[in-house]
DNA sequence: TCGTCCGGCGTTTTT
DNA sequence: CGCCGGACGA
């Protein structure tokens, strides 16, 4: 039995509101995933719902994983087992596997990143009349937000999206088309695609969503806030035969609109599932009420909004902080005293965080923490997947297990350099094209086609003949430093750079690359085949591929990252900088006269992150692209009255410190000053 | 076939 | 300022 007693009211009331629709507004730092856990546990121990009936859907593996972890420390591994955890993705992809064929796909297909739909749409345009007059860019965003709209090339000419009169949605129908076939005859799907098809699955084989609706009897669906229209379609389609759905979401925290997430799905659940159930989570046991009182001043500003209001029992004399700088370097530099100053007093490193806009902001701050000796790990970046190096693993892998994949089997049929150039290519993608077979068939069948090259097709065909079978018969991990050492992959990466330290560096994500495969193997024993791993990766899917059990206790590092990346997480301390206009707001916004909510939004989820203390900086000047631009505070801070809310400090005087502070401080800069002398007396 | 040079451009990104 | 993609020449 679940005692749900150490639920706060109106989290037992969620987690006590089992059947029909039921909206949990949960603000920032409310307890948010100790309600879905208890709720789903109370589910299975005190209502004895069985588990197979479940089904909660995050947007990330991490969020699923942790659910996951969670429930079962609360029902044991034996209870939670049945329960299904997954992502949008994953879940589309699992329903795809076992479905896909009745959409005219084959099982094993292929799935593509934006870097591979770039690929085939740069094609695409290139092949159409005067393609070269359209930016491809605009036309992939404006097929991404078809897809999201679920619009599939036929039905595009007849939407509302299509004018006639407007060359570039010819252009776009032309693209889109052609991309869509290039896809099938591949047998591979995009990201979009695995969401796409499962919604076309729904609405075109009504039975099969009925199938599915009827297994998940219960569902939950994480930070609805984010979901787009295909996530809501899908969603409708696991309800077609019940109404016990449980969305959770901040619409407060709504940040990814650009990425197609459609904020009205969170402000009007009512109205979408008519008799829906309520529950508003406003206590926060995250920040003190100071940092609890900006951030509800903040977003206040927001007009169209669930009205709620964070409050907090934690009381502390910290007042959030407003400091200007110089610069950027400045900003850096007065941070990172800061910092050293916390790391002398025996603090934890792992208490902060430095959040700003956009990645480029981490530049100053990674040079001087290096240079101060504070150890710093920075969040985001590139993936792991699409480094140069892994990416031509995975496809050499993609094209092992699907050799129509046309794309992969481009990427890697020249890499290593085997002197098959676009010449070559040209003929058998004519051959190809001549014949209606696969790329790989007519690399097969006809290795003979230039004389010149016949060896040189001939080895390559070889190579993958050849590891279909050691595929089959070695493990995972043995088979792939098989394949690196068979094409010499190595001495590749050598002659490709001329840096002792790019070489290393690309060497050690394929070294990296075969441990994650060894580790997958370690975790998922029978399970770990080739497809899987492939497919775990371009999920994002690490859970156990990467080192895991460091979630809860950080390393003694300072954590930098964006807003958007921080949002779920919490630290002790926060750095949010460069809250300047054009960074927060970002002048895209501005200068399209775009709502600028979603920014504003940005900046409340910054500020709701810090637990004791937050600390807002800009600067009066930034270097953007090499020139000094003068910069000024966010309106979202400086339109507020912010009197006894934040308090304003200027770092680049003395100004703000007692005279003892100043004299420490001033001893301390020109100690630095006469270091940074003798460095450069050098010269 | 492959390497070099020039010009344009520059947010955020859970999959 | 620095990266990436396309053009062009060896």
């Amino acid at each position: 039995m679940i005692s749900l007693s150490g639920l706060n009211a109106a989290q037992r009331q969620a987690a006590e509101t089992i059947d029909g629709p039921l909206l949990i507004l949960a603000g920032a730092g409310s307890g948010k995933t100790r309600t879905i856990t208890y709720r789903i546990a109370h589910m299975v121990d005190n209502l004895a719902l069985p588990q197979k009936s479940i089904l909660a859907v995050s947007f990330t593996n991490k969020a699923a994983k942790e659910m996951r972890e969670r429930i079962i420390g609360l029902l044991g591994k034996k209870k939670a087992r049945g329960l299904t955890m997954a992502t949008f993705h994953s879940l589309g992809v699992k329903i795809l596997k076992k479905e896909i064929s009745k959409l005219g796909y084959h099982k094993n297909f292929s799935i593509y990143d934006s870097a591979d739909q770039s690929a085939i749409m740069r094609e695409a345009l290139k092949s159409f009349k005067a393609g070269k007059q359209f930016d491809q860019k605009i036309i992939m965003a404006k097929i991404g937000k078809l897809k999201n709209q679920g619009i599939g090339p036929d039905d595009y000419a007849d939407s509302e999206y299509f004018d006639d009169e407007d060359p570039y949605d010819h252009a776009t129908h032309y693209v889109y088309d052609y991309y869509q076939d290039k896809l099938k005859f591949y047998n591979a799907i995009d990201f979009d695609d695995i969401l796409f098809l499962t919604v076309k699955l729904f609405t075109d084989f009504p039975e099969v969503a009925k199938q599915y609706s009827e297994q998940f009897r219960y569902i939950m669906i994480d930070e609805y806030q984010d979901t787009n229209n295909l996530q809501f379609d899908l969603i409708t389609g696991l309800t077609s035969t019940h109404n016990n759905l449980c969305v959770v979401g901040d619409d407060d925290q709504a940040i990814y609109s650009f990425r197609g997430a459609d904020i009205t799905n969170i402000l009007s659940f009512e109205r979408m599932f008519p008799g829906a159930k309520v529950v508003k989570l406003e206590e926060n046991y995250r920040s003190v009420s100071s940092i609890l009182e900006l951030a509800n001043k903040v977003i206040k500003e927001n007009i169209n909004r669930r009205d709620k209001t964070l409050w907090s029992q934690r009381k502390s004399s910290h007042t959030p902080l407003l400091w200007s700088m110089a610069n950027t370097e400045h900003e850096a530099e007065v941070i990172s005293d800061e910092i050293s100053k916390h790391q002398s007093n025996g603090g934890h490193l792992g208490d902060i965080a430095v959040l700003y806009r956009s990645n480029t902001q981490a530049q100053p701050f990674e040079e001087v923490f290096r240079m101060n000796q504070i150890p710093y790990t920075i969040i985001g970046g590139q993936k792991f997947y699409e480094k140069k190096e892994v990416k031509d693993l995975m496809a050499y892998l993609t094209v092992i297990l699907n050799p129509k994949d046309q794309l992969q089997l481009r990427r890697i049929l020249n890499i290593p350099n085997r002197g098959i150039g676009s010449r070559t290519l040209e003929k058998y993608l004519e051959k190809s094209e001549q014949e209606d077979i696969s790329l790989y068939e007519a690399l097969y069948r006809y290795p003979d086609l230039d004389p010149n090259r016949e060896k040189h097709i001939r080895d390559f065909t070889g190579i993958i003949t050849k590891f279909k079978e050691v595929f089959d018969l070695q493990s995972l991990p043995e088979a792939i430093s098989k394949l690196v050492e068979d094409i010499g992959f190595y001495e590749f990466i050598d002659k490709s750079y001329d840096s002792a330290k790019q070489v290393e560096r690309r060497r050690n994500d394929v070294n990296f690359f075969i441990e994650s495969a060894e580790r997958f193997v370690k975790y998922n024993g029978a399970h770990a085949t080739l497809k899987n791993f492939v497919e775990k990766l371009l999920l994002q899917d690490n859970q156990d591929t990467e080192e895991d059990e460091d979630d809860d206790i950080r390393k003694n590092e300072v954590t930098m990252m964006t807003f958007h990346s921080s949002k779920g997480l919490e630290f002790d301390t926060v750095y949010m900088v460069g809250v300047e206009e054009e960074s927060l707001p970002h002048k895209n916004t501005i200068k399209n006269g775009e709502d600028i909510s979603e920014e504003r939004r940005l900046c409340y989820v910054g500020i709701t992150r810090a637990q004791q203390k937050l600390i807002m900086t800009y600067c009066k000047e930034r270097k953007l692209y090499g020139k000094d631009t003068p910069r000024f505070i966010s309106r979202f801070i400086n339109e507020l009255d912010k009197d006894g809310f934040c308090v304003h400090q200027d770092r680049t005087t003395f100004g703000h410190m007692t005279e003892e502070e100043a004299d420490d401080y001033k001893k301390g800069f020109f100690a630095n000053l006469i270091d940074g002398l003798d460095d450069d007396s050098m010269f």
